[in-house]
DNA sequence: TCAAAAGTGTTAATTCTACACCCATGT
DNA sequence: ACATGGGTGTAGAATTAACACTTTTGA
């Protein structure tokens, strides 16, 4: 009885999300093979026999992008309706990933052609993305837009170092809305751990110098900022 | 290439949590069968081939407790660490469900011994629940207690008709802290979609006599209430 | 008449929102 | 000098937290 279970495929898939130029974008590959040939789909792959499912994931991150810290990763939902591969049954784990504008490093050791694409055009395009990675894209956006209102998970969108200003750039860009300078300093900065001041400033922003600030702890805490 | 692919079985675990006699107790069966032979258990299973990840858990929960509808289920999170189950490669779909107390009913089709027991007690006990299903009883309280803030995800404890006060012990029970019941009162009469007035009243609680309402759309909504 | 729970009112404290306003730089 | 974004102050609105008080029943 042990040895008769059906047999599953288990896979996991990546939205790795990030800000460029202003815009929320997802790293997507283009597929070589049927089905869904040439089509965009969602970096992932097979996990291995004798590897932990969020290792899988990291793995991926690594594969895809040549780089191996940096990302905010968590698990984010599992799909597996019968038919949503066509080859077999298979059940992906999919993954939220955040990262930092990664600019150059993303055509990965992957032979697979990779790149950043506008989060808005993937989920508008006709067709869309191979499989249901649709939907997973669709659902990994309303998950970062969520934890962004009680997480300090916006400062993984940024560079090591970064200004209040920028910050506030990241969540304006991911809620799609303005956001009060202001009140969006004086939040995020009286909120204990959420950012680590370095002493820096800089002045890349123009106008007058800012404070230059660290990452604090990402998980965890609950600074509780607004969409409107 | 597309036939080699390392093979997994699949199963749903299910953290079906309701209230009886003022306290938050989960389903459990006692494991007939090694490993963990006599351990409790979450009740579970393999996901069938043809068979869609959220049928399989609504099939588990008809199976365990003979009923079909009243529960509220959601997925809680994936669990595939690769020695979870020292028989074979296994990763389990684990769902939170939530039920109003349904005393007699438990023991379904199922010959596993099933039973109720109190959250706290399954989760402190040494041994304690096999495989990582205490790892996954502790999520799913995690998840309900979060949500049970910010969704009106407290009604699906109750039963069909119930009064504010009865609603307001369920939120004391799942947090384990005092709520005060006048501006409760106020909070959840005044969420739109929150409750739904039968027009009824009743005495059961003693005391003046309390209005009956229906729970309104579970998902969606969000009444800020508060744990402390 | 009393206890017990339902439900309403009120007030002070806190938090949020929308700004006015000053600061420190590059040009 | 001035444009630009950084950062602080503050007043009014909205929300929360605490608790006095009235209502309606069963015993």
């Amino acid at each position: 009885m042990v040895e008769d279970y059906p047999p599953f495929a288990v896979t996991v898939d990546i939205a790795l999300l990030t800000i460029r130029a202003g815009e929320l974008c997802a790293l997507v590959v283009r597929r070589g093979e049927a089905p869904y040939r040439g089509r965009w789909a969602l970096p992932g792959g097979f996990v291995r026999p004798d590897e932990d499912i969020e290792a899988a994931a990291l793995r991926e991150l690594r594969e895809e992008t040549g780089l191996s810290h940096g990302f905010h990763v968590e698990q984010l939902r599992t799909y597996g309706a019968p038919r949503r591969d066509p080859r077999m049954r298979t059940v992906t784990v999919a993954h939220l990933a955040l990262a930092p504008d990664l600019t150059n490093p993303v055509a990965g050791t992957d032979a697979a052609e990779a790149e950043w694409r506008a989060v808005d055009t993937l989920l508008a395009a006709r067709p869309g993305l191979a499989f249901d990675h649709g939907q997973i894209l669709g659902d990994a956006l309303e998950r970062a837009r969520a934890k962004l209102e009680y997480t300090p998970l916006g400062a993984a969108f940024c560079p090591e170092e970064f200004t209040v200003g920028e910050l506030r750039r990241v969540y304006e860009t991911v809620w799609g809305t303005a956001v009060d300078p202001r009140n969006f300093h004086r939040k995020v900065s009286k909120t204990p751990g959420f950012l680590v001041p370095t002493g820096e400033t800089t002045t890349r922003d123009g106008g007058r110098p800012a404070q230059l600030f660290r990452r604090g702890s990402l998980e965890v805490l609950s600074p509780p900022l607004t969409r409107g």
